[in-house]
RNA sequence: CGGGGCGUAGCACAGCCUGGUAGUGCGCUCGGUUUGGGACCGAGAGGUCGGAGGUUCGAAUCCUCUCGCCCCGACCA
C-alpha cells in the first residue's frame, strides 16, 4: 500500500500475520488456537489450558447438545474420576483396546494402593457397575444418562483439541431390554450429532458405520460422523456406539423381563468432545483467522468504535452502547470494544482473527447520520461490508447471522464436495486421498484394508447410510463388493 | 520407542565457531501526537542464558552428563 513501506514495517506485518493455509496448516492451526486465545498449552505434555474464550464456544456446544439429549429423554449425572483397574479388565477388548493408555494412579495419600486405580479413558465400565445395582426389572428401563466431565487417555501424539492427554467431552451411556431398542437408541443419537453439526456448526457430516479395525474396543457396531477438515484430511467428529451385550454380560447388568426370565441388557454409548472444536476450526477458519458459525460464536456481534477526538469518543460511545444494549435486549451477543488507544483497523483485524461473524462500525458519521457499518466475517473486506440504518439495526443483524450461517455451510459443504472423488481405479484413488476424500468400493476384507493404509495413508472413515446398493468391484483386490466407503487421511 | 530440530526477557530470535559490559524486534508500562482496514515518537520495566558438573583468572560461548519442548514415523475421540 505504501511505496515507502520499510523492510522492517514488513516485517512488523507479517508477524501480525498468520502462516496461510496453503503454506503450512499445521503451524496455522497450532497458532491460531493460540493466538485467538481459544486455549494454551499446560506445564504438562500434551495437556491443554481452555482459555475463557475456547471454553465459552464449549459451553455454546454443551447447550445445544444437552437441549437434544434432554429432549429425547436423558438425563445427567455425574460418575467418578477414578475407577479400579480390574473394572477394565473384565471386557476382553476393551481392555485391550484401551490398556496402552491408561494413566494409573498407584499412591494415595502417601501409601501404595492395594489396588491401583486407573483415571477414566471413558465410563463403561464403572457405569456398567453402577447400572448392575440398580437395574433389576424391565419396569426400570432404559436408563438413559449422560455426562458432562473430561477423561484421560496417554496419547503419544497430541496437538491442541484434536488429541490432548486429557478432553473434555460428554459420555452417554443408556441400558435397553432390547437389541432393537438400543440400536433405535444408536442411531438416533448419531442423528443428533449430525443434526448438531449441521444446523449449530454449519459442519457438513457424513454419518456412517465403522469399519471392524476402526471400532470402538468393546462395541458391536460403532457409528460415527464424518467431516472434511481445510485441508483435504479427515475427522472423526462424533461417534455412538451399540455394545451390545458385552458390557452388560461383563457386568452382570439384568433385568427380569415380563415373563419373569433374567435377561442381559442391550447397553449403548455416545460421545463427542472438545476435538470438535478443533473441527470448526479446521473447517471454516481461513487464511485471517477463525470463523464462528454465528449460532456457537461466543460473541456473535462486536461494535468497534471509531473517534478522534474526546468529544467524538463520548458521541459514538453513547451511540455504541445503546447499539449493544439493544443487540442484548433480543438475545444477540454482543460485544462494545471498549479498548483506548488501538486504532479501528487493528481491532477490525483482530476480531476476524478471533472469528467474530459480524462487526458493527460506529463512527462520527455514523452518528450523525444515524447509521452503521455493518461487516460480515464470511465476506472480507468492501464485498461483506455494507452501510445501514440504525434503525431496524436488530432485525437486521438477526438475519444476517442467519445468512452468515447458511453460507458458512454452503462454503463448507462445497469444498467437500469439490474433493470428494469417485476413483475408477487404484492410481486415480491414491490421487483423490492426497488431497480429499475417496468414495470408493471396499469387499470388506482386513487386508485390503491394511493394505491401502499402509501404501495410502488413507483409512476407512465411514461405511455411509446412504448405498446404492449395486455391485461391483473393490477398489484394491477387484473382488465383488456392495458397498462404497469413504476413505481418507484422517486426525 | 526410533529419526530430526530447538532450549538466551512474555513471544520471535541474534550472540556461541574465535571465552572478557547479555543484545535486537514485537509485546508490556508511562508521556505525547494519532485513530473509517494491522499508527508514530520519546522514556522505562523486564534475564539464576533449561539444569548439574567440569576446564579456565574469567563460561551464554569450550567439554561431560542430564531434563524439557517441538516436528516426522508405529496407537487414538
Amino acid at each position: 500500500m505504501n511505496p515507502e513501506s520499510t523492510p522492517s514495517r514488513d516485517r512488523r506485518m507479517s508477524e501480525h500475520k498468520l502462516p496461510s493455509r496453503a503454506e503450512d496448516f499445521a503451524e496455522w492451526y497450532n497458532q491460531l488456537v493460540l493466538r485467538a486465545e481459544l486455549a494454551d498449552y499446560a506445564p504438562v505434555r500434551g495437556c491443554m489450558i481452555v482459555r475463557p474464550y475456547g471454553w465459552a464456544l464449549w459451553e455454546n456446544i454443551q447447550q445445544a447438545l444437552d437441549k437434544r439429549f434432554k429432549a429425547t429423554g436423558h438425563v445427567n449425572a455425574a460418575f467418578p474420576l477414578l475407577i479400579p483397574r480390574s473394572f477394565l479388565e473384565r471386557e476382553k477388548s476393551h481392555v485391550e483396546g484401551f490398556s496402552p493408555e491408561l494413566a494409573v494412579v498407584t499412591v494415595g495419600g502417601g501409601k501404595e494402593l492395594e489396588e491401583p486405580l486407573v483415571v477414566r479413558p471413558t465410563s463403561e465400565t464403572i457405569i456398567g457397575h453402577a447400572y448392575a445395582k440398580w437395574i433389576k426389572s424391565y419396569r426400570d428401563l432404559p436408563v438413559l444418562i449422560n455426562q458432562w466431565n473430561s477423561v484421560v487417555r496417554w496419547e503419544l501424539r497430541t496437538k491442541l483439541f484434536l488429541r490432548t492427554l486429557e478432553f473434555f467431552w460428554q459420555e452417554g451411556h443408556t441400558a435397553h431390554a432390547t437389541y432393537t431398542e438400543a440400536a433405535a437408541e444408536t442411531r438416533q443419537m448419531l442423528d443428533i450429532y449430525t443434526d448438531f453439526a449441521v444446523n449449530e456448526a454449519a459442519i457438513p457430516v457424513i454419518p456412517g458405520r465403522k469399519s471392524d479395525s476402526e471400532r470402538f474396543a468393546g462395541a458391536d457396531e460403532t457409528y460415527s460422523i464424518e467431516a472434511m477438515m481445510g485441508d483435504g484430511k479427515a475427522l472423526q467428529a462424533g461417534t455412538s456406539h451399540n455394545l451390545g451385550q458385552n458390557f452388560s454380560k461383563a457386568f452382570d447388568i439384568r433385568y427380569l423381563d415380563r415373563h419373569g426370565e433374567l435377561q442381559y441388557c442391550w447397553t449403548t454409548s455416545w460421545g463427542l468432545s472438545t476435538r470438535f472444536i478443533g473441527a470448526i476450526i479446521m473447517v471454516h477458519g481461513d487464511d485471517k483467522g477463525l470463523a464462528l458459525p454465528p449460532r456457537l460464536a461466543p460473541i456473535q456481534a462486536v461494535i468497534v468504535p471509531i473517534y478522534k477526538t474526546d468529544e467524538e469518543r463520548a458521541s459514538v460511545f453513547e451511540t455504541a452502547q445503546r447499539i449493544r444494549e439493544e443487540l442484548v435486549a433480543n438475545d444477540i451477543r454482543a460485544k462494545l470494544d471498549e479498548r483506548d488507544g488501538l486504532t479501528p483497523g487493528f481491532k477490525f483485524n483482530d476480531w476476524e482473527m478471533r472469528g467474530v461473524p459480524l462487526r458493527v462500525e460506529v463512527g462520527p458519521r455514523d452518528v450523525a447520520n444515524g447509521t452503521v457499518a455493518l461487516a460480515r466475517r464470511d465476506k472480507p473486506g468492501k464485498e461483506g461490508k455494507s452501510f445501514v440504518k440504525q434503525e431496524g439495526l436488530v432485525a437486521l443483524v438477526r438475519e444476517t447471522l442467519a445468512q452468515v450461517q447458511q453460507s458458512l455451510h454452503q462454503r463448507a459443504l462445497a469444498f467437500r464436495e469439490a474433493n470428494t472423488q469417485e476413483p475408477q481405479g487404484y492410481d486415480e484413488f491414491k490421487s483423490a486421498v492426497e488431497r480429499g476424500f475417496a468414495r470408493a468400493r471396499w469387499c470388506g476384507s482386513r487386508e485390503c484394508e491394511a493394505k491401502i493404509k499402509e501404501e495410502t495413508k488413507a483409512t476407512t472413515r465411514c461405511i455411509p447410510f446412504d448405498q446404492t446398493g449395486d455391485e461391483g468391484a473393490c477398489i484394491y483386490c477387484d473382488k465383488a463388493a456392495r458397498e462404497r466407503v469413504i476413505f481418507a487421511r484422517a486426525y
